[in-house]
DNA sequence: GTCTATAGGTGGATAGAC
DNA sequence: GTCTATCCACCTATAGAC
């Protein structure tokens, strides 16, 4: 799901990887729906946890997006793009109630940028102008898109630039960088 | 393909929008690489047209920008993602050509806005932190992937408010907006 | 060029034995 | 729980009549 998309991915695939017959994987996940959803639920949650430790790991609000940051190239050095990325591209297809658990990663993950932008701009080592929900927004949307075009070039240091830049952008000082 | 992703899309969409029986498509595009080739290069061709008509209509940079992010508006106000935004999620999937033709839009846009950021920044209405390039492919990587967030949260007005913060991130001016 | 018909494959999903 | 076997829908693609 996180290299091939929603629609790219069958029970076969899965069958082949864990060896097990599609018919058990049915016993476990009754329709794709299904399992499209516990499995975006499971990614949600490990997320979360990553996230937390980070809160838990410093206070320092830049080295806080970095890390963040940090998360998405774990993935895409495994080939893998953001599971929610991935299904924000296949939103029109999705069944069920995926659609609202891609839509809640988002929101999720857009509130957790904005209290550490908040933070860090109280603190004084992040400048953020304006709104820090839509500068939340605009790191979370930049991040995406990085990693789709970063692969599509076969290129994950475009990635790493891209990342550098958002950082840079957030800097207190140094107008000119 | 804007919409659904190149997976979820059949010549049997195609027949039952335009009235022409499955077979008969075949006629014109024998595969469905063809048929995918075909349009990314439709669509990167007008794509480009309208660059070029921003490009002769106004000198002013910060424009072309304004233009240029309203080019991608229009395909959201409509439903349709940016094509080649939706085929680098489906990237490890595609056959044949399409890939290439994906690639050559990415890096096609991050010349010219590259191009815009630079001149931009010698007419001094631009303020272009570090490369170009590396600014150009931030700007294509946010816009990409403001669309898809925007649109499942199904609020197109995110998109803008993004593209605003881009446009603002560039501004002379204000170190506190 | 467009059609009908169909091949050949894969998708998700179910029935029922073990 | 896992299996085999199977169903049905849909996919891309081709053959051949008109």
């Amino acid at each position: 799901m996180q290299t091939r998309g929603y629609n790219a991915f069958s029970y076969a695939d899965i069958s082949a990887e864990v060896g097990i017959r599609k018919a058990s994987i049915h016993y476990y996940f009754p329709s794709k729906g299904d399992l499209g959803r516990h499995l975006v639920a499971r990614y949600r949650q490990t997320f979360r946890k990553k996230r937390d430790q980070i809160d838990h790991k410093t206070d320092d609000s830049r080295l806080k997006l970095t890390q963040y940051i940090q998360l998405y190239l774990d993935g895409l050095q495994n080939e893998r793009l953001c599971l929610c990325g991935m299904l924000a591209a296949d939103f029109n297809t999705l069944p069920q109630a995926v659609p609202e658990e891609v839509k809640s990663f988002f929101a999720d993950n857009e509130a957790w940028l904005a209290k550490v932008l908040t933070e860090g701009s109280k603190a004084g080592v992040i400048r953020c102008n304006g709104l820090a929900e839509v500068e939340a927004q605009l790191l979370l949307a930049a991040l995406q898109g990085a990693m789709l075009v970063a692969r599509s070039r076969g290129d994950i240091s475009q990635f790493q630039a891209i990342a550098q830049k958002l950082l840079a952008m957030l800097e207190v000082k140094s107008q000119t960088v």
